[in-house]
RNA sequence: GCCGAUGUAGCUCAGUGGUAGAGCACUUCCUUGGUAAGGAAGGGGUCAUGGGUUCAACUCCCAUCAUUGGCUCCA
């Protein structure tokens, strides 16, 4: 006999050699239908493996992580089952579980390509073997003889793989016709998989690495019932339409040419005076925390990359240099502001006494991303950062990031992103040679921001090793509707530059000392920050950044006088007011502007006239009865106000 | 850059080796309507660009450009 204990600490005795399947067909028949994956002693096992020991056990259903991870894992192996069935002689890579179902790398045979058509015969067998009730079988076999099986295979990814695991710890799972190299755990069988989607193909290098040979990836995702995947399929619907490509056209935020260029986006004048509201927002901010504005120009001479380093290690990705009559003369369009920046506190000497100086510019600047990255307004290859650059004294560091925090933070309370994270990208302390900067600094700055970070309450993650050659840093991530994370605000120490320039300030000692430099933008750019926006809001944004705040709509033509009226009321208090006076009828043009994301409708007709009032319908909650012009104004005011509330 | 897909009217999308279609939008007319689509008529396209095959190409082939899913989830 063997003692089992369950999460809640209480134990029970099975005979050794039970599995996870009958330990919870010991508890509830329903239970046991349920269960898919079992951790031992935080391991996680197959359900269908028998236990010998003494063991604290987890049972995981659909609904946990790790019953999931089962489930897509086995779903990934009736997948390659399927492909070797259509295209015998296909080698196999890997198959993991990812966040959203699974995908399988495979090298199909010489001149078999895989497209979309194919995909729904291959989903056919996938159910079609599902329904067999195929078992996994696990099997533990020497490093030798998994070398042995995949040689007579002939499978060399498997073979490579193999080759750097450890002898001793390789195990097989077998279903059907179909063998792999898996740690698992797996399902019992395959009976559990109901529905299935395979939802793209793509091309992934082996191993992520753009040298090794090119593999076909098919990405799938399966389900316990069909009506769950139903429900997946219309999320995925849903996220869509909150996809910021699809909105901003709607919208006509902005827009691209194939004249003007891939990934140089066009502003539209409802985008461009959506982000000058952005942009002033911010300046107010920065302005009442002690930033100086700066504008420099979108190209500087070669040499001043080469001084920065930006030269030599983006000179590659940039765009290409700009030559002027004048012989050997090179420009580069702008990569990144700081080496401007760094020009503008070389003008004069600073005292420790001046320090820090926050030079803030929007600063728009180029990068040649590769075609195949453009996404999008997250992803171009012109783009503005809310840039600044302090330049403080050591001891200041951990003051200054508090600082940029708060900015941060009231930037996100103030547009309602709730859901986002922050991490803390440090040194590889195995590898300190790679950093510029004496090991003290290094010390005090990541320490200045580990605490800056903990004082002020935010849930980071440390990654180490993340951090970039010149320094530590924070960034801060939210995630896109299609729960893709975009990197938006990002905060880091360089002691790269100031040394690079030879930055210097008179220390209270009578001594030059070097000082310290923090980049930071909030929003990251300017573009990406909007499109990340835009899906955060499904294009409904707030009322003191949207570019329309209110439509008039005159009942019939008869009132369309007393429209012009109120609309030069309203935009007279500030309140951005258009008329629709279409010949359409009120219904009609209710829903045109619902549909536009107007957050305000004021409707007139023969009633307001007389009593000089409007009838008023809120975006998304109808109609909410007359009031007075004064009133209403009131109204779009103190909601404004309530949205900017500064926080301490 | 690489692998797959896509490119037809302002927008969303059908379509065929033999002179191009729908809905919405737009223009005009009728209607003057009270909280999410009133009616009629009309204008609008070098079918991404450049080559090729063919008597004939928007359609088939090749190239280019652009858009798009992916190329970091480690058996």
């Amino acid at each position: 006999m063997i003692k089992i204990t369950f999460p809640d600490n209480k134990v029970r005795e099975y005979e050794s050699g039970i599995n996870g399947y009958d330990i919870a067909k010991s508890l509830s028949n329903s239970l046991a239908q349920e269960i898919l994956s079992i951790s031992v002693n935080d391991e996680l096992w197959d359900i269908s493996r028998p236990i010998n020991i003494d063991a604290s056990i987890k049972l995981f259903k659909w609904e946990q992580t790790e019953g999931k991870h089962a489930f897509w894992h086995s779903s990934a192996h009736i997948l390659a089952e399927a492909i070797e069935f259509y295209y015998p002689g296909t080698k196999f890579g890997i198959g993991p579980v990812i966040e959203n179902g699974f995908y399988y790398d495979v090298d199909l045979p010489e001149g078999i390509i895989l497209t979309d058509n194919d995909l729904p015969k291959i989903e056919q067998k996938i159910l079609e073997l599902s329904r067999t009730k195929c078992v996994f079988v696990r099997e533990d076999i020497s490093k030798a003889e998994a070398l042995d099986f995949f040689t007579k295979k002939n499978d060399p990814l498997k073979l490579e793989l193999i080759n750097e695991l450890e002898d001793g710890t390789i195990t097989l799972y077998k279903q059907g016709n179909f063998t792999d190299l898996c740690r698992g755990p797996h399902l019992p069988d395959s009976s559990f998989i109901k529905a299935v989607k395979l939802l793209s193909l793509a091309g992934a290098y082996w191993r992520g690495n753009e040298k090794n040979k090119q593999l076909t990836r098919i990405y799938g995702i399966t389900f316990p019932k069909q009506k769950l995947l139903e429900e997946y399929l219309i999320l995925l619907e849903e996220a869509k339409k909150r996809d910021h490509r699809k909105i901003g056209k709607e919208l006509e935020l902005f827009a691209f040419s194939q004249k003007v260029g891939a990934g140089l986006p066009l502003w539209l004048p409802k985008g461009a005076m959506l982000r000058e509201r952005l942009e002033q927002f911010l300046k107010k901010v920065q302005k009442k925390y002690g930033y100086l504005p700066v504008i420099t120009p979108h190209i500087g001479q070669k040499e001043l990359y080469v001084t920065s380093g930006h030269y030599a290690k983006y000179g590659a990705d940039s765009f290409q240099p700009i030559h002027t009559p004048a012989e050997d003369e090179e420009f580069l369009l702008k990569p990144m502001n700081c080496p401007h920046h760094c020009e503008i506190y070389k003008l004069k000497p600073h005292s420790y006494r001046d320090l820090p100086i926050r030079f803030a510019e929007f600063g728009t600047v180029y990068r040649y991303e590769q075609s195949g990255e453009l996404h999008g307004l997250t992803r171009v290859r012109s783009f503005t950062q809310d840039d600044a650059h302090i330049f403080c004294r050591p001891d200041q560091l951990k003051e200054e990031f508090l600082k940029v925090i708060d900015i941060v933070l009231y930037i996100f309370k103030t547009l309602e992103f709730k859901d986002f994270t922050s991490q803390i990208s440090l040194r590889d302390p195995n590898n300190k040679e790679k950093y510029i900067g004496s090991d003290e600094n290094w010390e005090k700055a990541e320490s200045a921001i580990i605490e800056a970070a903990a004082e002020k309450g935010l849930n980071t993650v440390v990654e180490l090793g993340e951090a970039a050659f010149y320094g530590p840093k924070l960034d801060f991530m939210v995630k896109d509707a299609l729960g893709r994370k975009w990197q938006l605000g990002t905060i880091q120490v360089d002691y790269n530059l100031p040394e690079r320039f030879e930055l210097e300030y008179m220390g209270s000692d009578n001594t030059k000392h070097r000082p310290v430099m923090i980049h930071r933008a909030p929003f990251g750019s300017m573009e990406r920050f909007v499109a990340v926006l835009i899906e955060h809001t499904a294009g409904k944004f707030p009322l003191w950044l949207t570019p329309e705040q209110a439509v008039i709509l005159p009942i019939s033509e008869k009132y369309n006088e007393y429209a012009k009226k109120v609309e030069n009321l309203l935009n007279n208090c500030d309140i951005r007011t258009l008329i629709d006076d279409r010949n359409e009828k009120i219904g009609k043009k209710i829903r045109d502007n619902e549909l536009k994301r107007i957050p305000y409708l004021l409707i007139v007709g023969e009633k307001e006239e007389q009593t000089e009032t409007i009838a008023v319908r809120k975006q998304s909650e109808g109609d909410k009865g007359s009031m007075t012009i004064e009133d209403f104004t009131n109204l779009i005011k103190k909601e404004v106000d309530e949205m900017l509330e500064e926080h301490n």
